[in-house]
DNA sequence: TTTAGCACTTGAGAAACAATAGTGCTAAAA
DNA sequence: TTTTAGCACTATTGTTTCTCAAGTGCTAAA
């Protein structure tokens, strides 16, 4: 069991460990805690026992554990109000009225990063809520058109599509009308097999230039699905002093590089949700906090990511009002 | 004057220290050279003299000073024939047929920073030769729309535009006819003139909802002009030894993300040029490698970033095959 | 139960030292 | 005149030793 005051103690230890980043030792809480450092040292003594507190070695401070981290995530901490200043910064985002809810997103976060200093992710994806509603194609020369897709949720991609020179055009028309005709109301994700089993076999028997025509549509629908990768900040996370040293940027910089591993991020639950260090798959260094959100059938993730000993009451605080804006758009 | 074994010499330096990243020392060049370390430290010295090599300390081995790779650059080196690999690994994009050129170029500085362990960058811009060819607005519920625009050129952008909910959507119709009448043909450049003194007069008298519209519409086109930058493999650079420090890392992964710092690599002349330590304004210990392209009324830059011992032959003969593949297009 | 006092431990930093890799110079050899 | 061998000299790097400061754990008294 933890006491009152051992609670007291640890939320000094974490939020004092929070701002310097060095362990705390037992003389600097003497006056918080209005009693002598031996007492408190008897104190820090059993929250070491029970594993919320570790030293670096036998005769240094205190400095929360992964362990301690949670607990103080879980039990003691209480999000509070907004601070002026962050709020101020997000509101002008928030509040224009013009701009899209997923420009709201990044443009959020990428503020998010410059007030905390920590890194954030806006992981998106077109998500299979979303039904073709239109395809059109606009012939730019004689070897090049751009295929346009829209989608009944509103989102919109576009490719270029080198056509050999020797395609007939009304081949091409055809080709696209027959799409238009097929794909319509399909679900972005089943496109390229309606492509393959439906649409393929009926071109292949009018369309003397099928194979390039089908290989051409096939590798613009493909890039539809793409996922979009948005890191802000990376440097952020370097500053922190837990990050002073070479191998350990290093290491943290070609995870962001790695595509998989970011991807890796994406959060399922609806909350926002905190992983502490081996709690991630990232680095044991850091605390991720994700939620996932949902809006014109994109779904996606924002992330943030900071060292362990992170500000984590007003973290939470900024994301959930990100949170609350985008959800009740 | 340099004479001819002098730049011999000046030869073996610069490649065996490119190599191992170690000041060279006299010794290790009697076998290449053909006489005895006596002999090499005085042809050394008076490299050193004429500011062509440097050391580190008063005895310590030489290393090239940047007037030397400069020398080395535009005197000694002679850019070899692609290597079996790198063309293997480059030639299957390159002959991609189904792939649009920007995809190339994308793809090929991808493949070029992971063959190389450097840093590539891709800066595209639209150009103001891309004439607007049509405006499209496809509407997706009661307040959001997607306007389209497509250039002559082949570009397509597309913008979601929220529409509060007191718009008649006959209006926005109106609207979108009268883009559409008064905006093709323009350059994508002087959109928002028209848009500001030819458009936004007319919608004023007769729609009600002008300055929403307006407004909207305007900030659609405004994100048009937006350049875009990619940077891939930035770990590569972390990894060279002359990074490791934990401040120079933290001090270039930051001018990775200034976008400004970035876009100021954009390149005016056509070759491809070469600025070594403090010639360019990325940072004094490496070597920027930069092209223009123009294709498709889109002008860009593709830039390499190393250290200044890096690979010149290679990476040159690299970036005058994608730039050569480029233009041939 | 709390506190004062003290012995003890560790890391960080400074100083001292040796080993190494290289230079510059001089005088002899080619 | 050019090249080379030989030698004294000098930073750098790594190791060891030492001291200092910060903080702990334990014990005995309040």
């Amino acid at each position: 069991m933890v006491s009152k005051r051992q609670e007291e103690l640890l939320k000094l230890i974490v939020e004092d460990y929070i701002k310097t980043a060095r362990p705390v030792g037992s003389k600097a809480l003497c006056d918080s805690m209005k009693c002598s450092s031996a007492t408190i040292r008897s104190e820090m003594n059993y929250l070491e026992e029970i594993g919320l507190l570790e030293k670096t070695h036998i005769s240094s401070g205190r400095v929360p554990s992964e362990k301690g981290y949670r607990y103080y995530v879980d039990n003691i901490m209480t999000p509070r109000e907004l601070n002026g200043e962050d709020m101020l910064k997000l509101q002008t985002i928030v509040d224009n009225k013009s701009l899209v809810v997923n420009d709201i997103i990044l443009k959020s976060m990428e503020i998010i990063s410059e007030l905390t200093h920590y890194t954030t992710i806006v992981l998106g994806k077109k998500s299979s809520l979303n039904l073709v509603q239109k395809v059109e194609v606009i012939p730019i020369d004689k070897n090049n058109i751009v295929a346009i897709v829209v989608t009944d949720k509103g989102h919109v991609e576009h490719k270029s599509i080198y056509i050999p020179g020797d395609v007939d055009s009304i081949e091409i028309k055809q080709t696209v009308d027959l799409i238009n005709k097929l794909i319509v109301g399909t679900s972005i994700d089943s496109v390229s097999e309606v492509l393959e089993y439906q649409i393929k076999p009926i071109i292949a028997q009018y369309v003397k230039q099928h194979e390039v025509l089908y290989n051409a549509f096939y590798t613009a629908f493909s890039d539809f699905t793409n996922e979009s990768v948005r890191v802000n900040g990376r440097k952020n996370i370097l500053m922190q002093p837990e990050f002073n040293d070479t191998d350990k940027i290093r290491d943290i910089i070609s995870k962001f590089e790695d595509k998989e591993i970011v991807k890796n991020i994406k959060e399922e639950d609806n909350g926002i949700n905190i992983y502490i260090g081996s709690e991630n798959d990232f680095d044991d260094d850091v605390t991720v906090i994700k939620t996932k959100y949902t809006i014109n059938g994109e779904e996606g993730t924002i992330a943030l990511i900071g060292p362990k000993r992170m500000e984590y009451e007003r973290v939470i605080t900024l994301l959930e009002y990100i949170k609350d804006n985008i959800d009740s758009r």
